[in-house]
DNA sequence: GAAGTTTCCTGAATCGATTCAGGTTAAGTT
DNA sequence: AACTTAACCTGAATCGATTCAGGAAACTTC
């Protein structure tokens, strides 16, 4: 038997108003009765039906956050940092992970939609702008998380994934390697390409003698990593890269299990590695990770209360915003 | 402008009644009449409104997921599977991580409650029984995740603790380990509790010459694994353990990092470790980390299964669901 | 062809919190 | 004393989907 508001009014001798009042806006109702009514609320143990709150004033007190891989620890940190800011509101977060499936992509904004959340941060795989765009209309804004809005209609948060590539190469050649490959894909995820593009700069910068080849990933897992890297060594030794710049830190952590020969660990004497992201396990690897750090729970709070922000006025501008990445150096970069 | 069922019904040509028969139970609709009312859905982008819903005909769309360490990459393996089983009946998860904080716990508690979720997964920190107990009065299943159910009034689903420990320990003794530091903590933790009974099994079992020293930590991170490594290596060589059953992966990680003497890495030789959990990240570890494995995407759908079915019917009996953990052995353990 | 069945529909009542027009009371002003 | 004003309250209407009693039409049965 739920307890309604109208059993606390009845307890506590009040209208329904009253009670909602004292919920909503305690400044309009007196001290006497709002004590009645916090009373009446406690002994009764008066739990708000959000269901019956949302319908009639529409507001809504659920945040969707569709997240593209959530075996990544990256997007756990991002989504920790947004549940802090939503706990904040009294906003609870619906978790939907897609794990690079365009088919589940698509599931979770239905399912979000009908919750009719209050906003929505993606990790978008596909191409969902025209999804959110009805969103918006509907009321429900979007904010991208680690991604770049390519129109600008759409607000994100994210790392600047060009410098991020750029630090990383950059690093990598200081240290003195020449043959760099560029490890990731697949290329229509957005953060791949920048991540490259920054390679690239970095390589031309430094001037002709600086190899960039790329090699392609079907995803970015640990597993693919490990494929990846044994396709590399199993090259003739002289056709090696001295250094793998991997898209992310998943990947890295694959290559770097690979790449042991005859029991000798390859990295970094001859081979460096570096990844992307900095999660927790970078620095926990069988030869510590060098990595390109992102404030993770930093873009999960500001995209939160970006999105809140947005919700509250429709009208509002997209923004975007771009964090720096950072250079974590540690020993799989060692110089010779 | 959001469209409602009176609209899609104005458009088809029917009455809303037929409109929430279509959507509810097909079977006893005419095929025209369904035709022109999907018709109408489509033409008019109708989404069902969830609060609407679930206020009139009690039947909640999302389950909540209460999970202790959202930073540990095996509640994400839990999480994964029971969203799985979730979307295959549309549900979406309300996700609450407590990072072993009483305060954050009781939160989502209530913030769950008040969303009348359909049924909560909860891998508790606290005692929470006499909340769940409340839940379950206003009619909100709770199946307990990675925790036996004490008191026998929740259904449960986990692994068997006590068994893994006794694994994990029979294990280490084969390999001709004789002193034996159990790595774990806080002590309030249900399942440290077990691991370390089933270690203290297989201790004695195996006879006095066996030694189980238990070195405490404050929580089962890789920090604290850090911090508990270098407190042992740090007494005199002569009172090393010559084996760490640390009581999750994350504190083995980090046990691993700091059993490292002059540049020389002690495991396995000096020191064989064992966690538990089997993450994706153990096999990645500077030494492959032996493991217990438990079945995390099984357990999170078979809990999501158990909430669905408890949900739907008030007076089912509760059950605890024990799956058995897995020995993986790998480079960490190997005998000298 | 009357009575009885099926098969489909309709539309008002309902869930519980919020909102707001209107009412009451007490205090303040002239 | 008469009139304002302020401070609080009340309670019916409302949000949108579901439910269900009641009814129309089509079809059987004898």
């Amino acid at each position: 038997m739920p307890v309604s508001i109208r059993d606390v009014a009845q307890r506590a001798g009040v209208s329904v108003g009253t009670v909602s009042n004292v919920l909503n806006r305690p400044g309009e109702v007196s001290a006497e009765s709002a004590d009645r009514v916090t009373r009446a609320i406690e002994e009764l143990g008066y739990v708000r039906n959000d269901a019956a709150r949302k319908l009639r004033a529409g507001v809504s007190t659920t945040v969707g956050f569709v997240v593209l891989d959530g075996q990544n620890p990256f997007y756990n940190d991002v989504v920790r940092g947004a549940e802090d800011e939503a706990t904040r509101h009294g906003i609870a977060i619906l978790y939907g992970n897609t794990d690079e499936d365009h088919r589940r992509e698509r599931l979770y904004l239905d399912l979000f939609e009908e919750q009719q959340v209050r906003g929505l941060l993606i990790a978008p795989y596909g191409d969902v702008t025209p999804r959110l765009r009805r969103l918006k209309e509907r009321g429900i804004a979007a904010v991208l998380v680690d991604r770049f809005s390519g129109d600008g209609r759409f607000s994100s948060v994210s790392v600047d994934s060009v410098a991020g590539g750029r630090l990383a190469v950059e690093h990598l050649i200081e240290g003195g390697r020449r043959r760099i490959a560029f490890v990731g894909g697949p290329f229509d995820i957005r953060q791949v390409n920048d991540r490259l593009a920054g390679a690239r700069v970095a390589a031309e910068n430094a001037g002709s003698h600086i190899d960039l080849e790329v090699v392609a990933t079907a995803a970015m897992t640990v597993e693919e990593g490990v494929a990846a890297g044994t396709r590399i060594i199993s090259r003739p030794r002289r056709d090696w890269p001295d250094a793998l710049f991997a898209a992310n830190d998943l990947l890295a952590l694959g290559l770097l299990q690979s790449l042991v020969v005859d029991g000798r660990m390859l990295v970094p004497d001859d081979i460096a590695i570096i990844g992307f992201d900095d999660i927790a396990f970078a620095a926990a690897a069988a030869v510590p990770l060098s990595s390109i750090r992102q404030p993770s729970r930093m873009i999960g709070r500001t995209a939160l209360r970006i999105v809140l922000e947005e919700a509250a006025d429709p009208d509002s501008i997209a923004r975007q915003t771009v964090f720096p990445p950072e250079l974590v150096v540690r020993a799989s970069t060692r110089p010779r």
